[in-house]
DNA sequence: CTGTTAGCGCATTCAA
DNA sequence: TTGAATGCGCTAACAG
């Protein structure tokens, strides 16, 4: 039914040792033989079989890469990069040679998802993982994360994080590639600073991310660092993990009411800003967790007939792709995904020495654009 | 050094057949050496090996769900549905029980790779694989893509396509959810024609691709119905397998002159729309090959000077989530992307009966929005 | 309901 | 440079 590696063998007339040579192409091989064996492969169609392979080499060549969420192009973009470099450029016969499997598995944020993923890729023997976007800083989940990555590198995966930031013991990790989302967060509200903005309404990721916290962070060392926060230090409004910021009334007023915490999506964003502009109706400024909760800030803005940025500026944190596109266009935090997506996908395959100490920050920049304007007089 | 089935069993005091059937659960076992297998796992800390169970039972885990663009949305939602009808709830434990493995893979719209993925899916003895998107209607590829999938199906893997047009001799596959692209294009068109628009220009996706010439096509159905283009039948224009439709200036001359083909990406859009406005600076209204494009077109619009809708009206495609935030809101065709993506995922699983000979149709839904509006006088 | 017995198809020793 | 032999870890008959 089914050509094995012995049928080759036989039409090739070698012994299945030499066609899995020639196959694997990691052992001197006489051309001539090699010739016919590649013959005998194609006439006959066959096809590897990957389990009996990996079974006895202990490895296979799949490549996982964890997203959060597979809609968002902000994953996308990481994910796609990573699997250009994994994947190979393909020989274009479409008879995949020594190629990588580079797969993407969506756990939409949920902990419990990135885990059965993860034990799914162990019991694959995968040869490597890429995991993206913020980690949820939940010490449970956490370390259980830790630990099954522990366990992958333990058995030869190489384990590469990107956009997420190092864990607690990096050891078992290649590399890690953290953006910088604190000091994107504190350049971009130090922009509405300058503008002259003092009542500035920030709309949250959901509040265990570790994106969420750090973005945050950088808004809140800057509205401190302009006299604008109550005492306390930065990560004050959301130390302890995490679960929780809504006490402090005393140093954290301001903090806990013009922060809005939801998901990293357009509704989020919408909702959250009426919500703001109901609690404070004299903000002149409101800054989103990221590009998308941006757009629906815009939209409530706009629903409530107020004007971008005459009478709210707004900005995101990104820079996606349809950023530039909206109206007015976006003022945003660039995050280089492709770039770091690439790098994240090299590393996996061991094709770029990881940075020294394993730990990479990328940076932010700054993009101001037509959606952030002084406030009005 | 890594542990076994065997050693699950010794620990266990069982056979490790015994084991085997516990986790895989499709065979009955006493409750009280379930208990103590399980407990075993437990302790031991075991993983399945999965390429030694695959190569055992002859089949995986593996779903390979395969998309044209991993950044575009219109690919994310649909595979994230499908995902999530495969992957499973997950029972939490991050013990990862029957689950299958759901894997997205990017093909980048390259026939190679797309080759090259199910090839190697093919050898992972993949459960099922599921096509999303339009297809390359290259008449070489398209057979090896048929051959391919045939071979998939006689190895016991299922096949879906999903917003993808039916193979050929669709025998090798399960089921095909197939977008009404046609009947989408030509309401939206007949939505102009009837505001009042006659002048339209076409920014067209890839010539070779089904969606492309499916939306198109029903673009010029709608404007032939109406008087607006020369004889031929629907596909005139791009008739022949799509290798080219430069030709037929007698019939075609209008076709021509309002349709620039591009990529399905927002600077397409762009850069098509300003050579639209150059070739015929008459034209009041730009329909887009998709949503993406449709943002580029207005940029390019508004970078022109002109207003949306009042001078020229713009619309799109698919109805991804940012349209609805654009300004003015996007007039698109709602393609129900994530009920699509689930469905194609439960047919993937076998949870679903296929529709009657194996093919549905998805309807299209015209959504009318603030982007287009009547001509000016 | 459980144990025993054989392979699944390939990579890798070790010889030649 | 090639062939022969062995086992990777598990599932699937078949008994019991």
């Amino acid at each position: 039914m089914t050509v094995t590696l012995a049928d080759v063998a036989a039409r090739a007339r070698v012994s299945p040792a030499t066609v899995s040579r020639v196959l694997n192409g990691n052992y001197p091989v006489a051309a001539s033989t090699r010739e016919r064996v590649l013959r005998a492969v194609d006439d006959l169609d066959y096809v590897l079989n990957g389990p009996a392979s990996s079974l006895a080499a202990a490895t296979s060549d799949l490549v996982g890469i964890l997203v959060n969420d597979i809609a968002d192009p902000f994953f996308g973009i990481m994910a796609g990069a990573a699997q250009t470099e994994i994947g190979g450029p393909g020989d274009g016969s479409g008879r995949a040679g020594g190629e990588k499997l580079a797969v993407v598995c969506n756990t939409g944020g949920s902990p419990e998802r990135e885990l059965t993923y993860l034990t799914l890729l162990q019991r694959q023997r995968a040869a490597a993982v890429v995991l993206t976007g913020g980690a949820v800083e939940d010490p449970v989940h956490q370390a259980a994360v830790s630990a099954k990555l522990a366990k992958l590198a333990d058995a030869g995966t190489r384990v590469v994080l990107c956009g997420r930031p190092p864990l607690p013991d990096g050891e078992a990790v290649v590399a890690a590639l953290a953006f910088d989302n604190r000091g994107g967060g504190r350049r971009l509200t130090e922009h509405l600073l300058s503008l002259g903005h003092r009542r500035i309404g920030y709309v949250a990721g959901p509040l265990e991310r570790t994106t969420t916290r750090h973005r945050l962070e950088g808004h809140r060392d800057a509205m401190r660092a302009a006299g604008l926060l109550g005492g306390g230090t930065g990560a004050a409004g959301l130390s302890g993990g995490g679960t929780g910021a809504t006490g402090r009334p005393t140093d954290g007023y301001d903090e806990e009411r013009l922060t809005v915490h939801g998901p990293y999506d357009r509704r989020s964003g919408y909702d959250a800003t009426l919500e703001l502009l109901r609690r404070e109706p004299e903000v002149t400024a409101i800054v989103a967790a990221n590009d998308t909760v941006a757009l629906g800030a815009c939209a409530a803005v706009r629903d409530r007939g107020l004007r971008i940025p005459e009478d709210i500026s707004v900005a995101g944190f990104d820079d996606l792709p349809f950023s530039v596109d909206a109206v007015p266009a976006l003022t945003t935090v660039r995050l280089p995904l492709f770039e770091a997506g690439a790098r994240a996908g090299r590393l996996a395959m061991g094709k770029e020495t990881p940075p020294p100490g394993g730990i990479a920050t990328i940076a932010a920049e700054l993009m101001v654009r037509g959606s952030t304007a002084p406030p009005r007089a």
